[in-house]
DNA sequence: TCAGGGGCTGACCGATCGGTCAGAATGATC
DNA sequence: GATCATTCTGACCGATCGGTCAGCCCCTGA
């Protein structure tokens, strides 16, 4: 019948997905969503193995956005990585603010964990794309700063429309991201 | 007494600054802190209020320099607030490392307090600096960007020197800011 | 009519949380 | 040696956490 009555599990996904963005994954109790929902903690249990569960449902699709951006970055380099790797992430985190958001605050300790090990490699690899690949440490701070920005601006913009948020996002990356280009002299 | 024997007293400081900066306020116990001090959870009580009471001491100083950047920044406007808010933040950020860390992840909650509430009303003033007062969103965002970028990158980089830190963070600030001043035409 | 299964729940579990409290050490003062 | 404040602790408290479980309700199909 999952096919028929999905409508529990749904709301109950929706209500994580609010809660958590506004007060976390750890100040958020199974209990909240329930109430939020209108049913009881035990249903929640009963459509989810648990919490985690909950998180990993609801993180799966920009999880699996951030895969295919890291690899679309794979083959690229300088300049180009910058780019690609830059706009990419405007783009998901634009689309995915609220989830970005959960993961702003929580990011050491989620990311500790076993099913979320990969992320982290990914996000380093992303740093290093926007970076420019220089390895150097003023560069990998300077792709720290815009990738972390966009996430916080994400989260804190979360009700401006997406058409007026990406222009303005993709504005303050060129801007950081124009005098690492080599092939333009500042 | 106490000036006789602060050890323990900031002893528990440090290892709360240390735990919080990794765990996060709420995913750090006071048990937690007492097993890094190498005392009993009830040391911990007898030398603060309470869990809240470390944090506000914790955030006291930080705080303090927060509120002198914004009496700094009320007489100024335009380019020069823009400048001020964003250089004074930097050094804000760079000398605060763990201390914005901290505040970064529990924002919603914590500044719902009562006790932090201005300090949502100085950080709303400090991004109206450095977008420029124009008013415009998508100045507010590119404000946003820079303001926590810079604090996730001081949390990130949290053990690179002052001195390597400081002037990126100074670097990627004058590039986001220099093609909002009126006086350059990009 | 009734057996069966999916959706849901109240009651309960062990663990951990922040916080309290009476009292054990300790050392200075008289 | 007696007194007293300071420092510290183990034992304990109520609340809340994530999670379990037996069983209720209700719809469906034979």
């Amino acid at each position: 019948m999952a096919r028929d009555t999905p409508q529990t599990h749904d709301e109950i996904l929706a209500a994580a997905a609010r809660r958590f963005a506004v007060t976390g994954y750890r100040g958020t109790s199974l209990q909240d969503i329930a109430r939020e929902v209108g049913c009881s903690k035990a249903t929640v249990l009963y459509h989810f193995a648990g919490k985690e569960a909950l998180l990993a449902e609801l993180l799966g699709k920009p999880l699996e956005v951030l895969r295919q951006l890291d690899e679309r970055l794979a083959p690229v380099g300088g300049a180009e990585a910058q780019r690609v790797g830059a706009e990419g992430f405007v783009d998901l985190a634009v689309r995915f603010r609220r989830e970005i958001a959960l993961l702003r605050g929580e990011f050491p300790e989620l990311l500790a964990q076993p099913a979320f090990a990969h992320v982290q490699q990914i996000t380093e690899r992303l740093i290093d794309a926007v970076s420019g690949h220089t390895g150097r440490l003023e560069d990998r701070i300077t792709a720290m700063v815009l990738l972390a920005g966009i996430s916080e601006a994400c989260a804190e913009f979360v009700d401006v429309p997406e058409d007026e948020l990406r222009p303005a996002l993709l504005a303050v990356a060129r801007r950081v991201l124009a005098p690492l280009d080599p092939t333009v002299n500042h």
